[in-house]
DNA sequence: TCAATTCCGACGAAACGTGTCAGAAATCCC
DNA sequence: GGGATTTCTGACACGTTTCGTCGGAATTGA
C-alpha cells in the first residue's frame, strides 16, 4: 500500500543506512502536532492520531518514553490528553530523538559507556564513530521544537550560535 | 559471546539507534587493514580476515560493493587477492560508508530524490532530517582512509579545511 | 594438472521493527 | 455510584532485515 518500490532504484542490499525508524518519525510528528494544538488543555491520543494520520495503538506505545523523559505531561481519564511539560523553544530536539530511540550511537563499539570496543589498542575507527555521533546529536539539537512546529518558514532556526 | 548486556543499563525499548551495521564495521576495518597490510601485491581475504578476526564467508560477500564501487582492485587465481584502487589519503570515508550502505539517509522520507514525503505541504520536520543527513555525511568526509590507518596519534586529520 | 583465490547465489536462524489487541487503572460528569 | 472517556501496560503476531554459512563456479599461477 504505501512501497511502491520503484525498479530504477536497484536495490543494491537493503539501502539505507543510519536510520531513524518510524518510531522518531512518529514520535518527533506527535510533538510537533501536539505544539500545535496545545491550548490550555490537554489534547488526546485520538485526535493527534486523526490529525497527523499516525496509527494510534502504535503511537501510544511510542509516546511512553515521551513521559518518561519528562517531555510531556500526561493526565488520564475523561477530558484527559497530553501537554508539553516545557515551552516549546526549550525543547532541543536532541532530547526528543534520545528519549524515542535511546542514545544515539552510531556503532555498538561505542555503546558500552567504559571500554571502547575490545580492540582498544589500535582501534582508530572508533574516531570516526564518535564523530559521526557528536555531529548528529550537534544537528539534532541545534533545532528546537518551536524551529519544527512553525508553519513554513524556509530555515529560520532560533537560538544556535554556531553552524 | 560478545553481547554482555549489563543490567544496569536498562533496555529501553531496543536502545541505540542510527546505527551503522556490523557490515559497516568489518567493510571499514577491511579497508584500514587493507591499507597497512598493501605492499605491492595483492592481499588475500583469509589474511584480512586472520588480522582482524572478522568472519571470512560474511567478508567476502560485503566486499562486492567496495569492488563495484571501485575502491578496491582484486585479482582472482594463486596469489590473487586485494589492493587499494587509490592513494588512501584520497579516499573519503564518506565513499567507503556509501560504497557500503547505499545513500546514507536518515529517515525514509528523504529516500525518493523527487517527493519529500506525500505530505509535503507543511512537512517542516523535513528539515530536521536533512540537516542530519548533511551532518553525518561531512562528518563521514572529513576523515580519509589515511587518517584511520595511522597507527595510533589521537586525532590527526589531514586535509579538512572546516571544522 | 593442481592448488589458491575471488566470485556468486542460495539458504537459515535470529533479531528487530511495526503494529494490533485486550484489559487494567485513573478521572470526570451526571 | 455508574458510566463514559482516556491513558497505561503487557503480550502477541507478522514480515523484513541482518548476520552469517555453505557449496560450487570461474579465474589464475606454478
Amino acid at each position: 500500500m504505501n512501497e511502491l518500490q520503484d525498479p530504477t532504484q536497484r536495490d543494491l542490499h537493503g539501502s539505507g543506512a543510519v536510520t531513524f525508524s518510524m518510531r522518531s518519525e512518529y514520535g518527533v510528528r506527535f510533538m510537533v502536532a501536539l505544539t500545535r494544538m496545545d491550548h490550555g488543555e490537554p489534547v488526546s491520543l485520538t485526535d493527534i492520531a486523526d490529525q497527523e494520520d499516525l496509527p494510534r495503538a502504535y503511537l501510544e506505545q511510542i509516546i511512553g518514553g515521551l513521559r518518561d523523559a519528562g517531555l510531556i505531561d500526561s493526565q488520564r481519564g475523561a477530558h484527559g490528553g497530553y501537554r508539553l511539560a516545557r515551552p516549546a523553544n526549550e525543547v532541543r530536539m536532541g532530547e526528543v530523538l534520545r528519549a524515542l530511540e535511546g542514545p544515539i550511537v552510531p556503532m555498538a563499539c561505542l555503546a558500552a559507556a567504559g571500554s571502547p570496543c575490545n580492540r582498544a589498542d589500535n582501534c582508530t575507527v572508533s574516531q570516526l564513530w564518535s564523530r559521526v555521533r557528536d555531529s548528529v546529536n550537534e544537528a539534532l539539537d541545534s533545532f528546537t521544537l518551536a524551529d519544527l512546529a512553525k508553519p513554513s518558514s524556509p530555515v529560520a532556526l532560533s537560538s544556535s550560535t554556531k553552524h
